[in-house]
RNA sequence: GGACGAUUAGCUCAGUUGGUUAGAGCGCCACGUUGACAUCGUGGAGGUCACAAGUUCGAGUCUUGUAUCGUCCA
């Protein structure tokens, strides 16, 4: 066995274990009857860029609960997959091309597009995973799945299908966030605002005369015949009263799409205006004066406001409360289409120019002045977005009009009944107060990358001509209900009548029905959906869904190309009857191998069965061979070739290999098995988005919700409080991290943040390549982009690639750092963003890592053997107290997901009571013959225990320490079993950490009052220390300690007298009630025992009276507060008892000490 | 504008249902390389719990208001 490095090599045990685990099937979960499941979903990252410390966290959490529970015992699945973003990615890889190559997505078509996508996303994917694997995640790697793979998109098809056939899919107008660059709808939440430098014109309307204004606020908007229109001649004749309205606006060209002017009912100035109209100059157009309160504001400007519901958020929902028409002025790319009249063509601020222009000749300009203005900015093009008025897709949130709850309030439902609970629990009104708008989802995108929706249109003029159509597709039933609709005899599709639209839902896998449609002149919808739409699905449509038939296929090992399977098949039954006529002894399988695998017996190998096993659902390459033992399967993996040479050399029949056999279908077993899901672990800003949405999928298609608790975790922020992003250049690659610091100081680290009150703020620096010096981040000018201290010049308009100067007066160098702003120069050093706030945790793994070291040194000759109970010395059955205690706490506070307390439970027993008292206690009993044995067992009892306990937080140095332990004491721990009450038994550990039992402690080994008993040594010890530091004695000078105590006091503390020698190298010279103070001795007072030290020659008589005179003055000072509270009538009649005589026994306590000190106090002052 | 959260030591954060003398890590000061660990040990200093009012025998903790910051939704 080598000897322990003295310091924990991470990069070294990170390379090993992770290997050994994936290749031993250990992250694996497949369904199980034997165990309860236990499933975690990812938050699916996205394709779009490489994971952060967000990520990391998130990460992190969830495979510390995974490893948990499969420690506990579940059949722990954590699945992994990623999320193909639709803008996000279109946008960077449109953004890259057109930077690139100068080409625009019009330039090369969709399905170039498309194709350039799917490459950027297999190089991230890979990226991501890789990633995600190295923090250690344990997932279930066969099992990935990406949002838009096959698996996925059945189900997306499905869902649409369903939503279609069920009346909750409709198309409508919507105002979106248009990029006009891009030429598409981009999210609320993928637009910025930037204030601008614009304007604020004001110009006037003319009220026309009584007898023009028949028309109500819903009347037909005239149009002035465009030939007469000329801005020197205004369209007339119309009557005006000679009175005007005055507005101002920001965007003059939107008046051309006016459809009102409004004013605040009770303005009093224009009160006998409201259902008059005005007139457009500009197109002669009419339009109403309306009143409206939530719009228009009185003491804003002149009171009253234009309404263009088609170009204006706030417009909008006043033209919906009003019931105005709605007149889009735009085209796609920002100019002005028909319905701009003569300025249409015109860019929109070139029409804006045009229109203050005319207003002017017009003479309905009145004044404009110089405003900042806050402007929505895309932020995938970083242009101006407009409001823009289109047909979208959508999905019906509301309740059903029979009055039964709608897809909204079922959610909302599955939160209230407490199917659904959020920790912390504050979390469920953002859920709530985001169902219970029950807005409906615009679920469609001018996208090409992303589902494609599945709906074919064409025109037709009557309901029989439409059945005519959908006749040549398939047999075709036309239904009743509210809209004209017909559905397929064999429900493969459903068809629609929208006006003079037919429109064809087709469900999955009818590539026929498709291609009917095509050849009978249908044409399928450009656009996508929302990616939202596919990861709403994810939790069942990773499981299968809804392919209720098969089990989801799996990827092979390292690999996501799926290759075409190799014909091979096999007769479960003959298999099983060879093997059991193969075996002496009884193997054990468990029914879901015998199910899903193909087992073929090799031949005995020793007293191990050598069976190999083949995934006969997914196609693979790769086969796993197992050594099968009456009590656990080793599974090695191994290459289709082997396996291949394996088959041949198997007589065909005699081993239960048949050609043609096939194992026949089972049933989808991974879907019920695993869904619903225990836990999502997300962050807060996808609350709304993400959490809500699959919860309503999940009972939309399944019938139960998609995971019982959602735990949502903090956010790390950089040290100034801002979101990391790539923009402000304060993000952090997690990579990084754990190359300095190790992937288990990382884990250790983020798990410490995660509390549930607030964020995290986690201040970063550059370490300077040349000599790693920390330079810490700074603000830049802006406020809002961070840079180096030492960096004196701004970032932002910067010329060149700037350079961070080193503050090291030796180094002086400058270096390139990680800046959003440039890609280094290869081979350039780069001064990469690191925090030292890793070091809490790479300081952890150490110092346990030295505590295992410590304890494997002293393994030597160590035998496994049961330890009576009556064997344990004092700190033994201390260390198994509080070892118990901290399990059990740890335990559940990770079922509350009080990730940050659980962490500091391991690391203060690890550190403050483990290391520093229990091993320093016990290094005498490991110096002795006699004693050595049964102090050995107890320490790797508890080490292998507090091993385990760390696992989930730190797998790699735990599973490090594991492997040593298995080589210098495999049988080992301190089990109680019934049937022999009164002694720890060993037994044989587990040959990977990743599997061995959470440790379950028997409540009896906690003991307070053992605790207590020995909190007072500690206390004594430590007062004896603060002497020796205090008067400044060599630590190797040994000193006499006299207790003043209780007799029985003193019976406990000489039973562990060897301690004080051991610990303070102090000699317990007296203790007992007699005791009285050594002349020349310095003292200290613990809670029931009074302490001193003899000092001949040492001690300062003036320091010592000083010291005691302080310690008196501070002791007096308690006393007066707890008099004062005790003196108090009220305190004394109101307080709880318990309260008021612990407050007495305080007191008492207090004024013992006090005595105590004075009495030293005056034996100094007398000498 | 609405909702939620935060403000505690130089920094980053804990602090259960109100109840002894408010804690930790880092940093700081002093001492120390003793056979696990200097990524360490021993000891120490450091806080008017943002501010104001209220409830209470008693408030870091509960209520209200103010200020500042953050996030989400409009």
């Amino acid at each position: 066995m080598t000897e322990l490095a003295k310091q924990y090599q991470a990069q070294e045990a990170q390379a090993r274990w992770f290997q050994f685990w994936e290749e031993n099937g250990f992250f694996n979960a497949d369904p199980n009857p034997n165990k309860k499941p236990h499933t975690i979903m990812i938050p699916l990252p996205n394709v779009t860029g490489a994971l952060h410390m967000g990520h990391a966290l998130n990460g992190t959490l969830q495979d510390l609960i995974t490893r948990l529970r499969r420690m506990q015992g579940y059949e722990a699945l954590w699945m992994p997959g990623t999320d193909h973003a639709g803008i996000a990615t279109q946008a960077v890889v449109e953004r890259r091309m057109h930077e690139e190559e100068g080409l625009t997505r019009h330039d090369v078509g969709r399905e170039e597009l498309v194709r350039r996508i799917w490459k950027w996303k297999d190089n991230y994917e890979a990226r991501i995973l890789s990633q995600l694997k190295s923090i250690g995640a344990s997932c279930d790697w066969r099992r990935v799945r990406f949002t838009l793979d096959d698996v996925c998109s059945k189900a997306v098809r499905r869902t649409f299908f369903k939503f279609f056939k069920d009346g909750l899919i409709f198309r409508g107008k919507r105002l979106v966030n248009w990029d006009t660059f891009l030429q598409t709808a981009v999210a609320d939440d993928e637009v910025y605002h930037e204030e601008v430098d614009g304007h604020f014109w004001t110009f006037r309307y003319p009220v026309v005369a009584e007898s023009m204004g028949q028309m109500g606020p819903t009347g037909q908007v005239s149009s002035a015949p465009a030939a007469s229109m000329s801005p020197t001649s205004p369209v007339s004749p119309i009557p005006l009263t000679g009175e005007f309205i005055e507005f101002s606006t920001t965007r003059p060209e939107t008046m051309l799409g006016d459809t009102a002017v409004c004013v605040h009912p009770t303005d009093e100035r224009y009160q006998h205006l409201i259902g008059k109209h005005v007139q457009i100059p500009l197109t002669g157009r009419l339009i109403p004066i309306i009143a409206d309160a939530l719009l228009a504001k009185k003491d804003l400007g002149t009171g009253c406001v234009k309404v263009t519901p088609a170009h204006d958020p706030n417009d909008y929902q006043c033209g919906l409360r009003n019931n105005l028409p709605m007149i889009n002025i735009l085209n796609p790319d920002g100019t002005l289409n028909e319905n701009g009249d003569k300025y249409q063509g015109l860019d929109r601020y070139e029409a804006r120019k045009k229109v203050v222009e005319d207003m002017g000749s017009l003479g309905h300009f009145l004044k404009v002045e110089d405003r900042k203005i806050e402007l929505a900015h895309s932020d995938r093009s970083k242009t101006p977005v407009e409001p823009y008025l289109s047909a979208q897709w959508f999905v019906k949130m509301g309740d059903h009009d029979d009055g039964k709850p709608g897809l909204a309030q079922t959610a909302m439902n599955a939160v209230t009944e407490k199917r659904v609970r959020f920790f912390p629990s504050r979390y469920a009104s953002t859920y709530m107060d985001w169902l219970g708008e029950k807005r409906d989802w615009c679920i469609s995108r001018q996208l090409w990358w992303g589902h494609r929706i599945p709906v074919w249109s064409k025109s037709v003029d009557s309901p029989q001509a439409a059945n005519a159509e959908l006749q040549k597709i398939s047999t075709a039933v036309a239904c009743v209900g509210g809209a004209i609709c017909f559905c397929d005899s064999d429900d493969r599709w459903m068809a629609k009548l929208n006006g003079d639209q037919l429109l064809v839902c087709v469900d999955q896998g009818h590539p026929d029905i498709e291609q009917k449609l095509h050849e009978a002149g249908f044409t399928q919808d450009e656009d996508v959906l929302d990616t939202w739409f596919s990861s709403a699905l994810w939790p069942h449509a990773t499981l299968g869904w809804p392919d209720l038939d098969n089990d989801p296929p799996m990827a092979p090992l390292g690999a996501f190309d799926i290759v075409p399977a190799p014909k091979i098949s096999l007769d479960v039954n003959a298999i099983s009857q060879s093997l059991r006529a193969l075996t002496p002894e009884s193997v054990i399988l468990p029914e879901s191998v015998m199910r899903e695998k193909c087992v073929i017996p090799l031949g005995l190998d020793g007293d191990k069965l050598k069976v190999a096993f083949g995934d006969q659902v997914s196609r693979h390459q790769l086969f796993q061979i197992s050594f099968i033992s009456a009590r656990e399967i080793i599974p090695y993996v191994v290459d289709k070739a082997v396996i291949e040479a394996v088959f041949s050399s198997i007589p065909a029949g005699s081993s239960g290999v048949s050609e043609e056999l096939r194992v026949p279908p089972t049933g989808n077993q991974v879907l019920p098995y695993f869904y619903p899901g225990n836990v999502l672990i997300t962050s807060r800003d996808i609350i709304t988005l993400w959490v809500a949405r699959m919860v309503l999928t999940g009972l939309y298609n399944m019938g139960d919700v998609p995971f019982h608790h959602v735990h949502v975790h903090p956010k790390i922020l950089d040290g100034f409080g801002q979101t990391m992003s790539k923009s402000k250049g304060n993000g952090c690659d997690p990579l990084d991290l754990i190359a300095r610091y190790g992937c288990d100081a990382v884990r250790f680290t983020i798990s410490s943040f995660a509390g549930e009150t607030q964020d995290v703020r986690l201040p970063m620096a550059y370490e300077c390549p040349h000599c790693q010096t920390l330079v810490p981040q700074a603000l830049d000018a802006d406020g809002v982009m961070v840079k180096p201290q030492t960096l004196k010049t701004t970032l932002r308009g910067s010329a060149g690639k700037v350079r961070m100067p080193c503050p090291n007066p030796k180094c002086r160098q400058e270096s390139q750092f990680s800046t959003p702003y440039y890609e280094p120069d290869a081979g350039e050093p780069i001064a990469k963003m690191v925090s030292e706030r890793f070091e809490y945790g790479r300081n952890f793994c150490n110092k346990f890592w030295n505590a295992a070291r410590f304890a494997i040194m002293n393994l030597e000759g160590y035998t496994s053997a049961p330890v009576a109970e009556s064997d344990l010395r004092l700190e033994d059955q201390w260390i198994l107290s509080r070892l118990t205690k901290t399990i059990n706490e740890v335990t559940t506070l990770l079922d509350r997901y009080q990730f940050d307390q659980a962490t500091r439970a391991l690391r203060d027993f690890t550190w403050n009571e483990f290391c520093d008292w229990y091993l320093e206690m016990i290094k005498p009993r490991l110096r002795s013959e006699e004693h050595r044995p049964v102090a050995q067992r107890v320490l790797v009892g508890v080490l292998d225990m507090l091993v385990r306990a760390l696992q989930p937080f730190t797998p790699f140095i735990c599973e490090e320490l594991w492997q040593r332990l298995n080589e210098i004491a495999p049988t080992r721990g301190l089990l109680v079993k019934s049937e022999t009450p009164g002694t720890l038994q060993p037994e044989q550990a587990t040959r990977s950490v990743m599997i061995a039992p959470w440790p379950h402690l028997p409540s009896a080994w906690q003991n307070e009052q053992l605790e207590s008993r020995f909190n007072r040594l500690q206390e004594t010890v430590v007062a004896v220390r603060n002497i020796r530091a205090v008067y400044n004695i060599a630590p190797a000078q040994p000193i006499k300690l006299h207790l003043k105590c209780a007799d029985t006091v003193a019976s406990e503390l000489n039973a562990c007298a060897d301690q004080f020698d051991n610990l303070a190298k102090a000699v317990l010279a007296a203790a007992g009630a007699e005791v009285e103070r050594p002349a020349a001795s310095a003292s200290f007072n613990v809670n029931d025992a009074d302490g001193y030290v003899p000092l001949e020659g040492l001690i300062d008589v003036k320091a010592e009276l000083d010291r005691q005179t302080k310690e008196a003055e501070k002791i007096r000072n308690f006393i007066r507060g707890h008099e004062s509270k005790l003196s108090n009538e009220s305190f004394v009649a109101r307080a709880p008892e318990q309260v008021v005589a612990q407050a007495r026994d305080t007191l008492a306590s207090l004024k013992k000490q006090l005595e105590s000190v004075e009495l030293v106090i005056q034996q100094l002052s007398g000498k």
